[in-house]
DNA sequence: TATTGTTATACTCTATAACTATA
DNA sequence: TATAGTTATAGAGTATAACAATA
């Protein structure tokens, strides 16, 4: 922070949306220089996950779990099929919906760069205690309205 | 989520930075719609904020504290310049420096503004109780590494 | 008419690097 | 040599809208 060190966030601080912002920036500084993911982002990475763990599932749901445009997840579906990691298959039932599932080399990816990215998310640097940790994972699974996982 | 409901988001959700950035697409999706802050971002005002929480603070600090790139903090500043709302001062002792200060139109514009973005926030849906907001902001500032506030 | 997905454009912000002017 | 800030370019991702195919 430099200065004289008296620098203030004023009342910002006391708004939950600049601190997610400023938590999501951290945890993007800190990611940005993982190496484990062979040149995946995360995002890309959740991507492949959330087909990896429903296959089948369509091209718009992906995007609304996500929260990703639609018109994004196009350009990154693609990017992915040319990679040979996903495959597309309309439906025929509704010909205008496409239904997504990885392909054995996209599983391969996902079991290969996941476990390490779990690993790194774990051991990311914050000012917390494991016990704290957890308590704002569950807060934040609660904030989203996400199903309760149960912890160890 | 549509579909069978039953879509899962597998190991992702025990990874404090996925959630992070899911309650932050969720916080930036929520105040998109936002029109009191007459036409500024939310990121926009966090600038403003913090060089009125900090008159004379350099041009890089602001970048450093609010994880903003210097490059592009310098685009910021000229349209805040050009909008009359920002002024800037070279430090004599070191001319490389620009200290930064707000205008009266400035202040006028951070005073209308940030009250408005405070209720906002304040009253952002989400799944939390007032009890358990006040819990993940504290977990968030210390996640952060910032100074604590006293709450009432 | 409404919905699924595609394409294209403008815009915000990051990543990077080359540059100026100081120190 | 290093630091403060500027400028420029490439890329990720959003906002928006027009479009095709299907329902």
């Amino acid at each position: 922070m430099a200065g004289d060190g008296t620098r203030s966030f004023g009342v910002l601080t006391e708004m939950s949306g600049f601190l997610l912002s400023m938590a999501q920036a951290h945890v993007y500084r800190m990611d940005e220089q993982l190496e484990a993911l062979e040149g995946l982002s995360t995002a890309q990475l959740s991507v492949l996950t959330v087909i990896h763990e429903n296959p089948g599932i369509r091209h718009g749901e992906v995007a609304e779990m996500l929260v990703i445009k639609l018109a994004y997840m196009t350009k990154l579906l693609k990017g992915f099929e040319s990679s040979g990691w996903v495959e597309r298959q309309s439906d025929p039932a509704d010909r205008r919906a496409i239904h997504l599932s990885l392909t054995p080399e996209g599983k391969a990816v996902v079991g290969r760069t996941l476990p390490r990215l779990l690993a790194h998310d774990a051991e990311r640097p914050n000012g917390l205690t494991p016990r704290e940790i957890g308590q704002l994972k569950r807060l934040l699974t609660k904030y989203l309205g996400l199903p309760e996982r149960d912890e160890g």
